[in-house]
RNA sequence: GGAGGGGUGGCCGAGCGGUCAAUGGCAGCAGACUGUAAAUCUGCCGACGAAUGUCUACGUUGGUUCGAAUCCAACCCCCUCCA
């Protein structure tokens, strides 16, 4: 990779961003230009929320509205009812349109947090795609774009390979998403001077149809960027915790655990997680990758505030960091953690408490926790599996911990 | 339309009349070690119950049998070959 001369693709090949591009010269040259310049990412609505998996992605945009470009995010109202099949082995159950309806309306949310929306030039802009794509005339349509798309290149694709490979059916309905999301391209091209589409890696071959497409229905020139996916150090696909998903709703996971999430990173990959996902300085990133041992667990905090900053806002990122603190480093029950109120009355058996606090999901579960060893009550074990708390004590509050990560605060209620 | 193969717990994958809540692997949870890391080792891993136990589960619905994930029938879905 020769140096760049724009500030954007400076900025991305520094922060490592970049995995594919189409025409990293060409789209040099248009992100120098004095003028702003639009691109766009997709977004399927495929839950009530985005999660950490996408992050990049959003980050991206975040990074191209710095350099004083214009970001469109792009929300899949209507591919989301086709179904993206890429590097699937199997399709997705189809979801119907008022689930669609409800998931779009939360995902809209987060994007506000990370980008400035408005009408200026460089203002990030929302669309749909449903509102061009569902009214489309298929014969029309076949006319004049399916001619352009060669199957024998689709089937060729290594996004559908595995399907193939695997011997899994792949529909027609799905086969027909890297169409309408080349079409996609073309039409945002027309509408909104798009020039550039980005995306994860796996989205590298929808990509280039629609590069393609440009050229050859409407004679655009246009370009294509792909951020690697993103792997932690032992090779796990990143965002997959013990509660799931790490989502980026608050409603959905709460700053508190949102910043445990980064805080627990692995030690090869908090250099790469602080590039990607935090606006510290390059090198205060490299000072703090660089720490070794013990130390590195400076750097994770550093991490898990100014990311948990940059998605819930710097009090919540904060009120966390202090919550962990007291949790962690001085063993205290601080009193935002999550709070479960019970009836004491005459005694509460702790599995119970344990399934309340989502601790378990079911009585057995909580039991078998107890009798592993895993409980414990204001830090002291909990030996019995039928122990009961009777009394809160003075403060009128208990810590009741699963393992050594999770907490809860037995109020009364 | 014809012939054949297949659908098992979150995933992969054994089982092929009783001893099967179902081998094994992965994922997950907990413990030990540590640094709220990784790796490693150990335990747990359907629900309910204090418990002998009860209930729900092997694509769906029926049947055979004292007894079925295992046999039979019909149906649904997937794959391969032929048309």
């Amino acid at each position: 990779m020769t140096s760049v001369k724009s500030d954007f693709l400076r900025l991305l090949t520094e922060r490592r961003y970049i995995h594919q591009c189409t025409d990293l010269e060409g789209l040099d040259a248009l992100a120098a230009e004095k003028a702003p310049f639009a691109a766009y990412i997709g977004f399927d609505a495929t839950a009530p929320s985005l999660h950490v998996g996408s992050l990049v992605q959003i980050m991206m945009l975040r990074r191209l509205q710095q350099a004083g470009h214009k970001p469109i995010v792009l929300m899949g109202g209507g591919t989301t009812r086709i179904g993206d099949p890429s590097f699937r082995d199997e399709s997705r159950p189809l979801l119907d349109d008022a689930r669609i309806n409800a998931n779009l309306a939360g995902i809209k949310r987060v994007f506000s947090k990370f980008l400035t929306f408005g009408d200026g030039p460089t203002d990030a802009v929302m669309v749909n795609n449903d509102d061009w794509l569902s009214g489309l005339n298929y014969i029309a349509f076949l006319r004049d774009y399916g001619r352009h798309f060669s199957v024998n290149r689709m089937l060729s694709q290594d996004s559908v390979k595995i399907r193939l490979d695997r011997e899994q059916n792949l529909s027609f309905l799905e086969f027909n998403y890297m169409i309408l999301q080349a079409y996609d391209f073309v039409e945002l091209a027309k509408t909104y001077g798009v020039r550039l589409q980005m995306g994860g890696s796996d989205q590298w071959g929808n990509i280039i149809q629609g590069v393609e497409l440009g050229r050859k229905a409407a004679d655009l020139q246009l370009y294509g960027l792909t951020s690697p996916l993103i792997t932690t150090a032992s090779g796990a696909k990143m965002g997959k915790t013990a509660n799931g998903a790490v989502w980026l709703n608050e409603d959905a996971r709460s700053p508190y655990d949102y910043w445990q999430f980064w805080r627990n990173t692995e030690d090869g990959d908090v250099g790469k997680f602080l590039r990607l996902f935090t606006e510290l300085p390059e090198a205060e990133v490299a000072r703090l990758e660089a720490l070794q041992g013990a130390e590195l667990n400076d750097a994770k905090k550093i991490l898990a505030t100014a990311a948990t900053t940059l998605a819930h806002g710097q009090d919540a990122a904060e009120a966390a960091a202090e919550t962990a603190r007291k949790t962690f480093e001085e063993g205290a029950a601080a009193d935002t953690l999550p709070k479960v109120a019970v009836e004491v009355g005459a005694g509460v058996p702790v599995y119970e408490l344990l399934v309340k606090a989502g601790m378990a999901a079911s009585n057995g579960e909580a039991r078998r926790l107890i009798k592993g060893n895993g409980v414990r009550l204001d830090d002291v074990a909990v030996t019995d599996e039928f122990a009961k708390v009777t009394t809160l004590g003075s403060t009128g509050t208990v810590k009741l911990s699963a393992g050594k990560k999770r907490h809860a605060l037995i109020v009364a209620g």
